[in-house]
DNA sequence: TCTATATCACCC
DNA sequence: AAACGGGTGATATAGA
């Protein structure tokens, strides 16, 4: 008996829609088909708007299979249908079997036919198709036949690729990852509140801004083509003047941030040409994708990474590009909006699964860093931030950069430390929180062994010829991450809160301004009983930023740069 | 003129 | 061979 039998019905969805960037799926039509008796309904545009719900059950005895169901759940949000209860998405589903390995032919559903041994329609079919719909109405009545064949063929195509994937799934988990879909359906729905005025302003200055700023600086280097910074012109101005510059183990020159400083310690002369590369790069005003609302929208791409992270496009995502950008993000009149973000999130993971009483016990003081420089003797019992601030400093590098495999060597290096500094402050670690060292090794010896690391609710990594042994170590870390936020976001959306997006390890939400500190609270719950049930037990502590209209989201790191930017259009930095 | 590659910067 | 995990994407240039 399969778990599937426990469905009444089983019913496999697919929508065509068109949607513009930054705006909400409009549903062209719909093909539904049910596993079991074959039973097939084809709604045409009209015949779906007119309806109040599924013409199918959606209730807890039925399940939803679609591939990639986020578009399939955006249509039922546009629709205004009630959302199915149980769904599995059979690209994620997908994804997670064949996670870490090279599929070459992508991720789409012509790709996981294929790679079961199934038959497919055509790529150049369906790119017709595609384009078909995308031309958009009005459809003759042969076209609309068409449309609904094609979106037929891709509802018989889940039914089949149901059929092989059914006994290799993990249903109960399957699920989980299912309701996650509908909770990336909901934050793509909401989006991200912009300050369209501000946007337009610095879409329209764009070019000028640049081509000032370069005709300032490089009227005294002449090295710009342009808005292109010249290579070989570059070589040339520095062998003008004798200025020895690193170059890479290729023969070119290194032109990274770290060169340009080292230079201009001894040759000042090279700073403002600096300044200017380093402004230019962060100019880069990227095509978001903001709708007629005013709202940042775009596809969340969830499961998209190894450890099943979200991976939006940076250019169309407003938490993408550099952070001063973030300064576009406003609530609207009467609202409010909220970041929360795990504290140390990926830190209490590791000393929760390895079990490590004093790094948990370091986590839970509240300054894991400084509890770290404690506990290691590198600072007295009554050391705080401000008495102990570099030390600190040091021991949170140690900290974070062992979670990613860092070694001594390349810690000093990052700390600007000789490497014998580097591997004592490696080896303090080690002896602080030997039992965490023990467990990190044990992953890395069962990820080679088995060939294969799980997360706790199911999410594969299959090692691949070259494991690179750092990636393997992290992957717990960063996996059971994505997982404490993907059930927070699903828990969340569902009790009603709006989440405009997540973020990695934290959330931006919106509410009435009169209620946001009450969906604060409410998120964190969510937030702190996703990590408990990740975790076995421990709650994840959050931080939050509350911004209320009329004020705009800001970023430390962000502040001079926005500031810039404001000046060179004329606008206050408010 | 288009594509591939190397390098770099940014995010969590 | 590299030596810091997971990503996206812009830029400059070389080669087809």
């Amino acid at each position: 008996m399969k778990c599937t039998d426990h469905y009444k019905s089983i019913w496999f969805v697919d929508f065509e829609f068109i949607q513009p960037d930054g705006e909400c799926p409009n549903p062209i039509c719909m093909v539904a088909r049910e596993f079991l008796t074959k039973k097939t309904i084809r709604l045409w545009s009209h015949e779906l708007h007119s309806l109040k719900k599924a013409p199918f059950p959606t209730d807890e005895s039925s399940l939803f299979v679609a591939y990639f169901a986020s578009a399939e759940i955006g249509c039922f949000l546009a629709l205004g249908w009630p959302v199915p209860k149980r769904i599995l998405d059979l690209y994620v589903e997908f994804k997670n079997h064949t996670c870490g390995k090279f599929v070459p032919t992508g991720f789409g559903l012509l790709s996981a036919l294929g790679y079961f041994g199934l038959p497919a329609i055509d790529v150049a079919e369906k790119v017709a198709m595609r384009d078909l719909i995308l031309r958009g109405a009005p459809f003759s009545y042969p076209e609309v036949v068409s449309i609904l064949d094609y979106c037929e063929t891709d509802v018989i195509a889940c039914d089949k690729l149901f059929s092989v994937m059914e006994d290799i799934i993990d249903l109960p988990r399957a699920l989980i990852r299912g309701r996650y879909m509908a909770a990336v359906a909901r934050m793509e729905k909401a989006g991200i509140p912009i300050d369209v005025e501000y946007l337009q302003i610095f879409q329209q200055n764009w070019k000028d801004i640049q081509g000032n700023l370069i005709a300032r600086i490089d009227k005294e280097y002449g090295v710009y083509d342009g808005l292109t910074f010249k290579i070989d012109r570059w070589k040339e101005w520095l062998e003008n003047r004798n200025i020895p510059w690193p170059v890479l183990p290729s023969g070119q020159l290194a032109l990274d941030e770290e060169t340009f400083r080292s230079v201009a310690k001894t040759h000042p002369i090279v700073k403002p040409i600096h300044e200017l590369r380093s402004t230019i790069s962060k100019l880069r005003l990227n095509s978001l994708t903001v709708g007629m609302d005013g709202r940042n929208r775009c596809m969340l791409s969830p499961f998209q990474s190894k450890t099943s992270r979200n991976q939006p496009s940076n250019t169309k995502f407003v938490f993408g590009p550099s952070s001063w950008l973030r300064f576009l993000i406003k609530p609207s009149e009467g609202t409010a909006l909220a970041y929360i973000d795990y504290s140390q999130q990926e830190l209490a993971i590791a000393a929760f699964f390895s079990g490590d009483i004093k790094m948990q016990e370091a986590y839970q003081s509240g300054d894991f860093y400084l509890s770290f420089a404690k506990m290691a003797g590198a600072a007295p019992a009554c050391a705080t931030k401000g008495t102990h601030g570099a030390i600190r400093d040091q021991f949170k590098t140690v900290a974070l950069g062992v979670l990613y495999g860092l070694s001594a060597e390349g810690l000093a290096r990052s700390l600007g430390l000789p490497i014998f500094r580097g591997k004592e402050l490696l080896r303090l670690h080690q002896a602080t929180f030997p039992t965490f060292w023990k467990w990190s090794q044990a992953i890395g010896d069962h990820a080679i062994l088995s060939g294969k690391l799980q997360t706790v609710l199911g999410w594969n990594l299959h090692v691949d010829r070259n494991p690179n042994l750092r990636s393997l170590c992290n992957f717990p870390m960063q996996a059971n991450g994505a997982e404490m936020i993907r059930l927070a976001c699903s828990m969340a959306t569902e009790s009603g809160i709006t989440i405009c997006c997540p973020v990695h390890d934290a959330v931006l939400i919106e509410a009435p301004i009169h209620q946001i500190d009450e969906a604060v609270a409410s998120m964190k719950t969510f937030m702190a009983d996703a990590s408990s049930l990740v975790l076995g037990g421990f709650s994840l502590k959050s931080d939050e930023k509350i911004i209320r209209f009329p004020d705009r989201y800001t970023d430390q790191r962000g502040v001079q740069m926005w500031e810039t930017v404001c000046d060179l259009c004329g606008r206050t930095a408010c």
